[in-house]
DNA sequence: ATGTCACCGAGTGTATACATAAAGGCGGAT
DNA sequence: ATCCGCCTTTATGTATACACTCGGTGACAT
């Protein structure tokens, strides 16, 4: 693996995982010795975050960490409704009618997963994962896919943001299932108005156990 | 101006106006000294290129320009169509009236501008830019607009594949100021609409007067 | 004649040295 | 005492040298 892929996947994982806190200038020569390569592997690696949208140039004064507002998490679920809606009415028209059907049965069952340990929240977790990548293939457009992408990377940071109680999980996974449900129903506006209904919901609870940084 | 900035930019035109063709090779050692810039920098404008899609590194052996075939165009409009779309609803919501309504104003004797010499069709161009940038001003959502500013980028490149006769551009006026038209009416349905007839007109010339490479 | 192995070359990936610019501090002058 | 200017320091921006990997080609053996 490169040494710009490693420092890379560190960092964008510090900034997600909020090690990194918003305003935290990553200065070249530190970062380099810190995570063990030269300055030229970690300047592509800040290029990439920078990018991303995960940091900021200040004015040639080094890279900082992007903080994300409240303004930032309405906008951002903004153009998460705008694209994941539509992707959820073309998966309808596209996509696999059996394969959402069987991701619907295991979202119906996720509930055990979810009151369990740990461990098996996880393996939620890469359930709904596997949802996003069903829906990602069968819209079968690449650049729509890119964008629902990059919009994740800032998803995944905002949910750090919120606690994901066991109460919130059990009823996402049900708002999951009712989007796997319309896809396989091939009813495109249900599955785009599921999709909205989950999004809100979504928006809603992250603002209201939101705990600021 | 840095200099990965003149590499960047010089390596973007050449690839929207197609002097650069899909599949070339970018040779590190090469576009430096046709660049007259060291590798370092061209390195940074590279990968800024790929992270934009106008290239991909084909595994380890240099990057080159990507191609854009037919399915291509049908995905990037359809991307747009849910952006450009939404965009123009939101405008309708949140925009300043008046400043459509003159954008209005002006698309509408638009004619006199196409059916002159180059240099007035240039001046429509501007026109053109000026109602995109009023919509993204108007949405006020820098993630919305980031998605839209990385699109046009694409755009750009169909848009030199077609031919842009004075009657096409024409029409395309009177379809700009129908979508002034309505967001300055603050009717985000309609806004909407004229953006959906808007976009598939324009994809119907692309793919009419396509010319293949 | 064909297949395989080894050597060579080209090009990317990485490290480091050097140039340059900006910011902060210190000193002097008013 | 305060303000202006210069100097020093520390950062990024650039260039280049070195390492390493992946193909291609040629020769040799079967």
């Amino acid at each position: 693996m490169r040494a710009s892929d490693r420092a890379y996947a560190a960092l964008r994982d510090d900034i997600i995982e909020w090690r990194l806190l918003p305003g935290t200038v990553l200065a070249e020569v530190e970062q380099s010795e810190r995570l063990g390569v030269s300055r030229t592997p970690l300047r592509e690696a800040l290029s990439r975050l920078t990018a991303e949208g995960l940091t900021t140039t200040a004015g040639g004064r080094g890279v900082v960490v992007t903080d994300i507002s409240l303004e930032d998490i309405d906008e951002l679920f903004e153009l998460r409704e705008t694209l994941e809606g539509r992707a959820a009415a073309l998966a309808a028209e596209r996509g696999d009618a059996a394969l959402f059907l069987q991701l619907q049965k295991e979202l119906l069952e996720a509930p055990d997963l979810i009151s369990g340990a740990d461990p098996a929240r996880h393996e939620y977790y890469e359930l709904v994962g596997r949802l996003d990548e069903a829906i990602d293939a069968a819209i079968s457009n690449s650049y729509l896919a890119q964008a629902m992408r990059s919009l994740r990377v800032h998803l995944v940071r905002v949910r750090r943001l919120a606690a994901d109680d066991a109460a919130r999980l059990t009823a996402a996974a049900a708002e999951h299932a009712a989007i796997a449900e319309a896809i396989a129903a091939r009813n495109p506006r249900l599955a785009e108005a599921a999709t909205t209904v989950h999004l809100h919901r979504s928006l809603s609870h992250v603002k209201a156990t939101h705990t600021p940084h």
